[in-house]
DNA sequence: CCCAGTTATACCGATCCTGTATATCTGAGC
DNA sequence: GCTCAGATATACAGGATCGGTATAACTGGG
């Protein structure tokens, strides 16, 4: 009952393998071993499975790690910002978040930010990045995550890269294993977004470079109406996996890899210029977003891969 | 950063004393004293002012408390069931609360027992008691907090007992440290529950016995409703304090303690007799809901009494 | 001024954790 | 079937941390 060996299985859990955790925890590996069999005696269940190639979450161990991850996450940061005068922030913080994000960060984020900052009201709008970008000049969004941007009056940094992939309804002929070409795609009826997003961009782009005309049948800005325009059969979307993964799971959507060339998406974390904050209280909000994304990727809960993160002076 | 200190320090927080926390917690006051020197040494905070007579929280302390009181919880309830099958059980579970509870029971409570039965879809209902009792008797409400009732059908358990106040709009003369006799309510509109709930009989009782006549002009089973009535002047309401916190101290409502009597509503934990749950599942809902109880009652969130627990064999 | 009640300090023994060295196990490749 | 690489498990010793006992220092109240 100790955060201690908790913190020690998760990370095993993460590396599914003893060895690999204890590397990039700094212990020795039979340390680490000994602190999982006492765990285990103390629960009185088994929650890894051993092979010769590393250890697997047993039914047990997934649970435990399903309820225990995100209060000591919780716990973390509450004893780290304790101290921190930023801790005393009492203010609204609106947050910005791209509609194909929000599904895999949004309740993760807030748990943790409302852990951190206890006093701060964490309001949460869902936007394409060029609302979010006007509503951060505006000064009515203070920090978003958003697709690149080359704006003087932003702060923006990478955070991580995300493969697209081509998805369809359930009648569709898609499958994870049978990547589809881009050229396919100028055989398929699309629903983009309607603003200028990343992902939008990134498919014309290529499709221009490639000197394919693409059939754009319906668009929205709505990843919700897409969704249930793709599941109805009216097309197909090119989305990261991660925005769509329940309804592929529940077997309502379809999926394949693209490839010649494969596409990304990009996402950043973007903050205005001119703060009217604490000082430092946008940076730690920053931190904490990269923490968040880089825990769910590190889980492969995302599927990504992390930018490399700002330079720590 | 760990468990134990947390656990330490929060009973601390909550008996106000580090000398009988230790008696408590079942330690000598030295190791704790160190054990919160070293917690305050690891923050760089000053977690409580000593004084001759017990220790208070600082802000700091008290903003530890808030932001790590619930995950901690989680994280207790997580490793205690993780090895119980009844941890195992896919199933919706149907709970229901009296709406003065719910403001302050319903989110903690979700907490607790989401961190305890993850695979269990929690669903809440805020009805009077005899919709809810007749819910359990139908099956569709699984376990409920509700007014006592005697019916053989039904397991029921006192939880707590919590004082009516008289609560007035912000122009009322209503204040916390002047009570207002019984008599007194008579001659004030009152606005009570429409169904016979146990604050209602509580009053009508009383104002029978003590041959009053109370004048009741409007009456709702809508806490919401209820509680935009008295603010805009309508009348009065008798209630649990902890049902109108919120309002109070916002300024929207004042309120003055009831004598002569005084007026409480008692609350207990109910199940159906002839549950088709797994064995024992009902009743540790049950356990968590105490606790849960206990820790507010405790904490000094909810201001009430307990009643005595359950015998455990 | 004294006393009861509280928290803080000093020291000691026991326990728990970690590191080093080594054993054991398992699956892949020949 | 055998071997080997890579993984986890066991044994033992050193060191840090925790809790207990004894005692000091402090603060209000009578």
């Amino acid at each position: 009952m100790d955060t201690h060996r908790l913190r020690y299985f998760l990370r095993i859990a993460d590396e599914g393998s003893i060895n690999r955790a204890a590397n990039t925890l700094g212990i020795a590996q039979p340390a680490l071993s000994r602190q999982v069999r006492l765990l285990e005696e103390d629960l009185g269940v088994t929650l890894f499975r051993r092979t010769a190639r590393g250890v697997q979450l047993t039914e047990e161990g997934e649970r435990l790690r399903a309820t225990t991850a995100a209060p000591l996450r919780q716990l973390e940061l509450a004893m780290r910002y304790v101290g921190s005068p930023l801790a005393r922030v009492e203010r609204g913080l609106h947050i910005g978040l791209p509609a194909t994000a929000t599904g895999i960060l949004a309740s993760p984020l807030l748990d943790g930010l409302s852990a951190a900052f206890p006093r701060v009201d964490f309001q949460i709008s869902v936007a394409s990045t060029d609302v979010l970008v006007e509503g951060m000049l505006k000064g009515a969004v203070d920090i978003s995550v958003i697709d690149p941007v080359q704006d003087g009056r932003l702060f923006y940094h990478d955070l991580l890269v995300e493969d697209l992939v081509l998805v369809g309804g359930r009648t569709s002929d898609l499958q994870p294993g049978t990547a589809i070409e881009f050229a396919e795609l100028a055989r398929r009826p699309l629903i983009l977004p309607a603003s200028p997003s990343g992902i939008r961009t990134s498919v014309e782009n290529t499709a221009l470079r490639l000197k394919h005309r693409l059939q754009s049948r319906f668009s929205t800005d709505s990843l919700q109406v897409t969704k249930s325009l793709i599941e109805a059969g009216r097309g197909y979307g090119v989305l990261p996996l991660s925005a769509c993964a329940a309804e592929i799971d529940a077997r309502k959507l379809r999926y394949a890899p693209l490839c010649d060339p494969s596409l990304t998406r990009q996402l950043g974390v973007a903050v205005t210029a001119n703060l009217e904050l604490p000082r430092g209280f946008a940076t730690r909000v920053g931190e904490i977003i990269r923490e968040e994304a880089a825990r769910l990727v590190g889980s492969g809960v995302w599927g990504a891969r992390l930018s490399p993160p700002l330079s720590e002076a």
